[in-house]
DNA sequence: AACTCGGGGCA
DNA sequence: TGCCCAGAGTT
């Protein structure tokens, strides 16, 4: 797909979702990248409600620490993955405030030196709470991508990630990382995409691959 | 590249 | 019930 297509498909997209933006509860950079890491593999309505009650109880990275761990992980019990991420969250206050005088560091490097932080995670952090312009390929991002044919099915991440960016005018990356993931989440689904209803079908390669199989299995259980 | 962690959401 | 998921780290 060459870069005025994708700008028409984007435009499409953006008609769709007029207020997408992704919601996690944050008041500060340091939230902001506990939401984050707590958000993976899960979604955010979940992430959601545990932080509600989560950032009343903890309010810098000394509070985590002032902790027991078996504590923490019964405090974000709720989530998948919560042995890891808390303990991921613990040292993760220590390093914030062994290397980064309790701030979170705003360099991609230095995000994903922290334990449970990788380039998503970082990538919005960056994007969110820095306002740096960056495109965080996650699971809807890299479906949507591949069946548009933006990207191959085999690109892996940080490919997917580097062709968005060649095609995306900078001051979009951001805006555009939302809309897509709204457009994977709420229309382009994993399971039962809503190719019917598709007004970017004409343009996406599975999608019309989907369609025309669809009909032929109807035509033949008639 | 494959595997693991894990409770929640959804069919 | 069973399957998948707004990932990251290890081997």
């Amino acid at each position: 797909m060459n870069a005025a297509t994708l700008r028409q498909v984007l435009n499409t997209i953006a008609e769709m979702f007029p207020d997408a933006r992704c919601e996690l509860n944050h008041r500060n950079p340091f939230e902001l990248t506990i939401a984050v890491l707590l958000s993976a593999q899960c979604t955010d309505e979940t992430v959601n409600k545990v932080t509600a009650t989560l950032f009343e109880k903890y309010r810098s990275p000394h509070d985590y620490l002032s902790v027991p761990l078996e504590e923490l992980e019964n405090d974000i019990r709720r989530i998948g993955l919560f042995r890891n991420k808390a303990a991921n969250i613990q040292k993760l206050c220590r390093m914030v405030i062994d290397l980064h005088g309790g701030d979170v560091p705003r360099t991609h490097e230095e995000l994903t030196a922290l334990p449970g932080v990788g380039r998503k995670t970082a990538n919005v952090v960056m994007s969110n709470a820095f306002d740096v312009p960056a495109i965080a390929v996650d699971t809807h991002v890299e479906r949507v991508s591949k069946r548009l044919g933006v990207a191959k099915p085999d690109d892996s991440v940080l490919e997917v990630e580097k062709k968005l960016m060649r095609r995306v005018p900078r001051e979009e990356w951001t805006i555009t990382h939302h809309r897509l993931i709204f457009f994977g989440r709420y229309h382009c689904k994993a399971q039962n995409p809503k190719c019917e209803v598709c007004p970017v079908l004409e343009h996406c390669k599975e999608g019309k691959a989907r369609m025309k199989a669809s009909l032929k299995k109807r035509s033949v259980s008639k």
